[in-house]
DNA sequence: TATGAATGAGCATTCATTCAT
DNA sequence: AATGAATGAATGCTCATTCAT
């Protein structure tokens, strides 16, 4: 049977919101489909498969679609020709945002990686790093420019974005920390460790005062 | 029947060290109790039920083990009559050396505290916070002395903690990067955070010059 | 949507000869409509429905045109009027080019018997009575006329079918032995069966030398 | 839990008999394993189990013992030693009274091969070759000895074995024909066709008058 | 204490069938 | 007639848990 008006275009998002909050909620081995059929608004389990061929299937999916929106929108976000430290601020502020108002998006991203079968989760490896790469770049530019100075740069962006990622295990919208001000400590924070955190007492060009 | 030599004590560190292997391999829901009793060396599943009262009760038995474990050791490490700076070092040391060195335990403490059942999920985060409260702490009495700056402490301590215990998710004892340098960079980082972070171009007395 | 040129006429053959394929293949239970549709270059499964109302009702039909086939043609091929010897001849030959050069479908008959709900089970069987009655009566004429000699007329027959039907169980058209030497093994053996398996030394008329 | 006095010892014999009563009456993939748990006194199909891997396993497995027992009752029955003819007797007479008394697991064993999966399917085919070769060698140690007449062996052995067993599919015990007549006609039928379906007139030695 | 058979609820997935388009 | 989304019952299989041995 066909519910009236239901077509793939108009089904998969609800199934899409729906599983994020469950995923959230419960983790993807602890959820069950038809909890996410229910909540969906839909019957019996079996419609799902109309839409993923498998529980795994549908869970590679949400997180393809969630990181290309992130892709997407940095892309456009970012601009490549600004100097270093502005790209930084930039790159922090649209993390943050993203990573604040799509909590539940990003928590599910980070927390789910396990669960994908060896061969999607490299997949979805390559496409988490074409993210990560936005700012490893930045970073790379600035130690080109003096701008930042950075000894470990590895070390340093991979424990950086940790850092910034991590908000969407604790960061509340509706707590005692505003949206900004979050950006602003990060940024400040950011900025310190790629400033300040070198082994010689040298500083670099931009900072010294 | 009893084997020979199998007594409690001797049983259940062999139990544990199998559930941390199973529980970092695959996760709480996705293992199960017959790999558990397997990778034990027991037969079937019911020989388990010797050790605890139920799976969900053997994870947070694991937990509170390790996070026990860390709390024991911590207070025996930290000199509580130390100068901020120097506290701090020793706990960024103390704490990327048991993150790395425990890498699986620090993992799944992390990743499974969502698979606890709410009571004890509360229960576990009060012994949490008795540990991150070390480094608080730390960070109010460097405000108070005047060796840190800090404009928001809740902010910053969720973030910096969050840092230094992201390395149990990439860092590879095996990898091109060094325990030595793992704490150095890190010291150096948490420094800069502490000291330059903030709003006003004021800097705290111990790093002026 | 009427797909242009699609009609009763033209789509039912070619939903029974991708249904030929797949029970053969796979059997009745095994195989499934969505399989069928798609074989049968059919979109959803949806469009079958068209067709037949059940898919036990499929599986009726596509049985008893095939029978309805077997029965027409032999009605056609067997010359009542000839001698039991000649008859018998024209029947192991029109039975085993039959069951040799639609092998799939004989073979579907026998087999998917079980499969048919118990009303058409009854309704079958009497289709394949009538068929096996064309042999039936070739033994009794035989034996009346003294050309034949059977001690257990209902025994024989059954077996006697049963090794001649027994080739679309094993017989490749591709295979070592040819068609002609098949039919004239069978009616060499079918012959020794009904003239020398008596149990007195009496021999029937027509083989004394 | 265990109920009293249960152990693999006394259950697997139960599910067994459960089993081949099922695949007589519904087939292999019509039948479901709820059905043989409830039909061997088990609660719900878990316990199964504890018995075989997949439904899949089942069947393989109890095609295997049935045959595997039919295989070593033949090597005790057959007299390596006598001669053709009598051995043949011994053959039919043996291949008979096995495929009615134990008519359903034979009915199983032809039926249900098609639902193997490829690879027991032809360990199973090893089997049932090791089986054959028992009446085959029969039937070329009378072609030597001159006992027997065959122009295509292996045509003559397959229909020949075919006719044989068809009696699983059509035979009752309870029927109007008697175990010994059915052994007897059908020793004299492939006695029949052993000794005069050959194209030329000549008779083998043995039964020559 | 250890074993392993049994339980039974639960889960992903399949599939015939229905029906709006 | 055809499409394909939806239904919902059924099925193979899993697994925490219990319990006689």
């Amino acid at each position: 049977m066909r519910t009236v008006g239901s077509t793939r275009e108009t089904t998969w998002p609800v199934i899409r919101a729906a599983g994020i909050e469950l995923l959230y909620e419960h983790g993807f081995e602890a959820m069950n489909l038809r909890q996410l059929a229910k909540a969906a608004g839909l019957g019996g389990g079996g419609s799902l498969y109309n839409y993923f061929a498998s529980k795994e299937e549908f869970l590679f999916r949400l997180m393809c679609e969630i990181i290309q929106e992130i892709l997407g929108e940095i892309e456009r976000y970012v601009d490549a020709g600004a100097a270093p430290a502005e790209r930084l601020k930039s790159f922090v502020k649209f993390h943050i945002e993203w990573h604040t108002q799509r909590r539940k998006e990003t928590f599910i991203s980070h927390m789910e990686m396990r669960s994908l079968p060896s061969k999607r989760y490299k997949a979805y490896v390559q496409l988490r790093k074409r993210y990560e790469e936005h700012f490893i770049r930045i970073v790379e530019d600035g130690c080109k420019s003096g701008d930042f100075m950075v000894s470990s740069p590895h070390l340093v962006t991979q424990s950086v974005l940790s850092m910034l990622t991590s908000v969407c295990y604790w960061y509340r919208s509706d707590g005692p920390i505003g949206l900004d001000r979050l950006i602003e400590e990060h940024t400040r924070m950011v900025t310190a460790i790629l400033t300040f955190s070198t082994k010689s007492s040298a500083r670099p060009r931009s900072t010294r005062r």
